[in-house]
DNA sequence: TTTAGATGTTGTACTTTTTACACTAATTAT
DNA sequence: ATAATTAGTGTAAAAAGTACAACATCTAAA
């Protein structure tokens, strides 16, 4: 370890980016820091590794200490090192990300370092302390990705969701618009959704039907590799000589 | 700097994954460890940051002073931290991944760190020190989702080939077969390939045409958001209710 | 109680892409 | 000359994607 002690004076630390959905708005968990730098921003839950705890370890601790979330599945993004991020010394931070559904958690924190912790729509953020905009950035363009591959959409929605609902979340992600009739028969044809033969109430105009999401199924799927994608929004290739 | 300090004896590296393809096989460049841990064992190219050097600047150096390999594009894969996987203390460490021609560099090296570097058979790596097995996995993984989004292919092929060895190195990377009429006609379709009106010489049968990359025309379709695409090989919804 | 307003729900024809499949062409070695 | 070997190509059927508009159901207000 000699060798070791050596080449660095350095940390590392993890950063939670949680997205939600609500009010027809893409969310992101920020904490108010509690101590410097940056004391009494807003910014992503993210804090020191220890010594003895694996990386995907600490994202989990980290996350439940600041903002009393816990049992979510967090998924390593990308490594942000720049040799300045951080004012205090070298620390380089590993970013992960996580959807949940807003209403299936209590959001709480009463430690030192996290004041509070509050759901931010991610489209009004611009200067978030440190590097994090820029992991927030590539966590957003990450989601971006992965809804086009897989249906994550459905862990962001409450159990029971309309179709309209679920149209809004990948339009508000894709940051694009949807056809309502193909949009249907893509997302139905994929056999993910079990129409609940219920419907909404205290709306004023016709109530829509309500869904859950098959979770066996897709993970009965995803084991046999099976390829999940939506398709609309490709470019074509008119124009390409 | 204090508290930070305080928190760590750490460290970090950056460990790079060199794809290669030869010989119908796809290769990675390992190194010759001329240090302990591990001393004189074939391992992935990878060394400490420095203190003051961002950790892509040190992926680039590192390959370089290891392997005499420069001005490659190296990306980010993932970064891997397990407490225990360096014998000597806690190392967490950035894995880069980059596709080579191998025709077009010499790779060498004359350091006290890398003895020899040498391309090896990806297939037939089974027990690399440290996690390097798990970090060459993962970055196989990362290359495997890449060809099918977007053709990287090229990067791994001398600068004139035929269509055969193109088809043989996705074959490779797919770990499957394809479709010879159809692999043509879709890679054809992207209009990515210049025929070069030449055709192989000195082989015992018919010589196939030589194409070489349209890198130009590449970057502008990439820079237009283009969508790059090989469907072949994906399952079919038969079998799902 | 009628109607306006709002959103939910559905079908179909057309286009594009994917898939499956087998024969002819060009060259070298014998 | 011919055998051996790989290169190169077309087409029809199936699947998926796209574009588009009318009717249905509910509440609220007149």
């Amino acid at each position: 370890m000699t060798e070791l002690n050596n080449f660095f004076k350095s940390a590392f630390t993890v950063d939670n980016v949680i997205f939600g959905f609500d009010e027809g708005d893409l969310k992101v968990l920020l904490i108010k820091r509690g101590e410097e730098p940056f004391k009494n921003r807003w910014a992503l839950p993210g804090y020191f590794v220890y010594p003895n705890e694996d990386l995907d370890t600490a994202a989990k601790r980290v996350l439940e200490e600041m903002t009393g979330i816990r049992n979510v599945f967090l998924e390593q993004v990308k490594t942000f090192g720049a040799v300045n991020r951080h004012p205090f010394g070298r620390v380089i931070t590993v970013a992960y990300f996580s959807l949940i559904r807003i209403d299936n958690y209590e959001v709480q924190t009463s430690s030192a370092v996290a004041r509070k912790a509050e759901w931010h729509s991610v489209s009004k953020l611009k200067n978030l302390p440190f590097d994090h905009q820029e992991i927030l950035d590539a966590c957003f363009q990450r989601l971006k990705w992965m809804v086009r591959y897989r249906p994550v959409g459905f862990e962001l929605l409450p159990n029971k969701f309309t179709l309209t609902e679920l149209q809004h979340l990948y339009e508000a992600i894709l940051e694009t618009e949807l056809e309502k009739r193909n949009f249907r028969k893509k997302i139905l044809s994929m056999n993910l959704l079990i129409d609940l033969d219920e419907t909404q109430e205290g709306v004023a105009h016709r109530p829509a039907r309500l869904y859950k999401f098959d979770k066996d199924k897709y993970e009965q799927l995803l084991a046999d590799g099976f390829n999940f994608e939506l398709k609309e929004g490709k470019k074509k290739m008119e124009g390409v000589s």
